[in-house]
DNA sequence: AAATAAACGAGACGGTACGTCAGGTCTTAGA
DNA sequence: TCTAAGACCTGACGTACCGTCTCGTTTATTT
């Protein structure tokens, strides 16, 4: 049987890459995608430049981990499932739209629409980290992802446009969309 | 009476303004709002740095001003108005996704997203300039707003996913708004 | 008899031209010949840079002007004549090194040796205005100019090594000189 | 016992310190003190600006080290000792004379001497390089630093003044000193 | 146990772009 | 037609980060 050789010499460090993205994280919400810098990461990490380098091939990819391990966005970010998909769907809406509201997470959503608009990678990640495109398609039926995107694009195009995001614009939301 | 007293010394260039935005419209579509730089905008227009500096508090004020000017996107996106309301938006959205899937725009569309998201006024500019959040309104009814920022919305995340952008996705679209 | 007609249209400001001159000698003692710029001669005149422009070729040139009118260099720089040569240079080197010896001079005597060293036309003028080779050399004899280039050279170097400049130095520095 | 131990990390990299020192010697030879540019000189060098910040505080420290590291002067501006003081020293002065009169050299002692009066750091390297104050009071006796002073003064003196330096001048100059 | 080799923290390196300052020229309105 | 004001293009300033590279140290796996 083949066992596995592993390489001679000190494996990766873990303590080392849970500093670098807990730094990214907390650098990311304090200053934005942009203003974001290596530098700055490895310095609040208290880690070497190149130990970043040797593991993350770009700033998109340490944010698109952020995302992956949870350290950036809420895990409930899906709907539940009582039978009842309309009452589902609002009280989802209004959760993200409390979310949001709150102190410092509209300038988190807009680095984020950044992030993922700078590189494919995030994207992708953002994309299955928020996947809700599916579950509602599954609820809604005949596979009409368009409701999903609609639904949080409207939100991301109401947060760009400064916009208010209350409990109000959510069920006007929900209302405009035909189920 | 008061006659406005003109400042004594040389007026502001209009020549220097408009190689300037003319450069800044160049290079953003050719290399996207990040990757745009001051000196590459001053070194294309043949113009100093402090003539862009003493103008524009910063490159996302330039790309507002070339927005205003309709030198980034096209006029005509408002929808007509021929009574048919679902077939002006019909046609509306398909005019926009061809416009998209042409040849560097998904890029175009990903640059203005990140200018648009780094900048308030870039938004604000983008708003205005897209506007047509309020013309949707008021052919819909009872100004529900909702629906222009579900439909754009839509359309964004569509691209930021990476999915086609085509006549199918309109027409699926505009069936999963209830009008 | 044909009086010489003046052109027509405004003359050289007179008031300008001082204040210009003024405004150097200010910042020329308070900031030295480097540091001291065009433009701050203009603002501290309250004249447009053109007008310093028109006039004059160089902020040297400014310099070598503000020589000639005195305002740099008191004007009695020059030796008496009582009789006795040696006494009367002694005295003429005392008073040279308590001017120099005063708060800020030292710095003048390095700026000025800046710009006449930077700026031939400079050169001339300090050359004229401390002009005591040549009375050194009528007093002491077959034209020896060397003895005032090595008086005041001894002078100049011994100001940029850092050292003291007081009555002993010049006492021992006329002692260094065959007269 | 003491081992000094080194820091962790890169050394400062040789090479690049004396190419530095190397372009900035052929710029200040060129082109003169002022004109002299930290980005030529980094250019020339082939090295970033940063590294040449990293390591001086200003291009007048630069040049200090090129002093000391004899680039500028050659190294035998210092008198010989043959018994005959005054024989000794006009050899010294006439080699003097002969290197500043040759193509060049005339520009490069105006330049040193500015260089040393705006920045006190290179007086010091100068004062040490040319430093034959003290030889040539050990040799004359009863400490007469005057008598170099006086001497270098004169020098420096005519060179400014424009006037011939030549083996004449060397002659009457020692004549005018009292030994 | 010694030798080997990769990962580590630190940080110097050649670069690019930043935003500012001053240079010297040119343009305008007013005196 | 000269002046005050100031916009223009140019180019150097000193700083921040980039991504690479080079140290001396630490650590884990062979030999």
């Amino acid at each position: 049987m083949l066992t596995e050789r592993r390489r001679r010499g000190p494996q990766r460090s873990e303590t080392s890459r849970q500093a670098i993205i807990a730094a990214a994280s907390t650098l990311f919400q304090k200053h934005g995608y942009d203003h974001l810098t290596i530098e700055a990461i490895a310095a609040e990490a208290h880690v070497g430049k190149q130990t970043i380098y040797r593991w993350w091939p770009s700033k998109a990819a340490i944010i698109a981990e952020c995302l992956s391990e949870g350290l950036l966005l809420p895990d409930w970010f899906v709907p539940e499932n009582t039978g009842d998909v309309r009452a589902d769907l609002r009280t989802w809406l209004r959760n993200i739209v409390l979310f949001l509201s709150a102190s410092g997470n509209e300038t988190l959503l807009r680095s984020l629409v950044i992030a993922g608009a700078e590189n494919a990678d995030v994207a992708q990640v953002l994309n299955e980290r928020l996947g809700v495109w599916q579950v509602i398609a599954d609820r809604v039926g005949d596979d009409t992802i368009e409701v999903g995107e609609a639904l949080v694009g409207a939100i991301v195009i109401r947060s760009l446009r400064g916009g208010t995001l209350d409990e109000k614009f959510a069920d006007r939301l929900l209302d405009a969309i035909a189920l």
